[in-house]
DNA sequence: GCTAATACCTGTAGTAACTATAGGTTCAAG
DNA sequence: CTTGAACCTATAGTTACTACAGGTATTAGC
């Protein structure tokens, strides 16, 4: 049982993940170290997969790598639906804080851009609206 | 005519740009150097508070400072109108993509989150979800 | 078995836009 | 004239990678 060894470049492949990137998670603790063939290229196995597609799939979602390395269980010991629970609750918070940020440059852009003629620099709605 | 001869914190204060904020616009290039008291802290005038003003309502409005350089005309002469909105326009076009992008996110996790149960692991939506 | 191309290795620096120190100097008020 | 606030420089840290540079290992073809 020693199903599929393969190596960083397959893995990659396999989870659309940028061979650079796996080397990052590593680095910073987000993937484990994996076992080395005598040369010193890295070996990976089906849990190596699936810790890295779940990685991939919350980056996705848009949440940031402390929030996955916390649904992870790193520091604990397994995912934890409670826990899981509330990251996603306030990062739903955080996505829709952010959507109504957009949401209101998108209406000063659109009205300013507008009043633009595109004419002389010194009528430009654009440039008053950031002088004023 | 020297009329207002300022210090860096009284211009934060006007602007409401951090001090730091101020020294590192210069270093990039963004502000020009100011002239030096003898002590070799710097003096602004009213030209300076107006640029600086300009760079905070155009990263009020989301710009990256790259897009304020071009349109406060530093590598030219001037700002331009109708560069100025080009740049506004293709500005505007980020802001919508990014808007999409988040309503896309929004509507998976709510999705996601609802059919979370906030029972056993094994169980939970988000966590099936990530793993998938 | 040999060679050449490809994949892998490490380590460092760069990206955006600041913020936060550390360790010192100057200024302004009392 | 002293003290505390404000100023100075330079460097490192933040997020999540990406892009080298310079070298070694593996593999495919002959």
């Amino acid at each position: 049982m020693h199903g599929k060894e393969i190596t960083i470049g397959t893995l990659s492949a396999h989870t659309d993940v940028k061979v650079e990137t796996i080397r990052y998670y590593e680095k910073i603790g987000l993937m484990p170290t994996p076992p080395r063939k005598d040369g010193g290229h890295r070996i990976y196995g089906e849990d190596h997969q699936a810790r890295l597609r779940f990685i991939r799939r919350g980056r996705e979602l848009g949440f940031p790598l402390d929030d996955i390395r916390r649904m992870l269980g790193i520091e604990d010991n397994e995912p934890n639906c409670a826990q899981v629970y509330e990251i996603a609750q306030a990062h739903l918070q955080d996505v829709r804080a952010k959507m109504k940020d957009l949401k209101r440059l998108e209406k000063k852009l659109t009205e300013v851009s507008k009043r633009c003629e595109r004419g002389d620099s010194t009528d430009c709605a654009i440039i008053q609206a950031l002088s004023g």
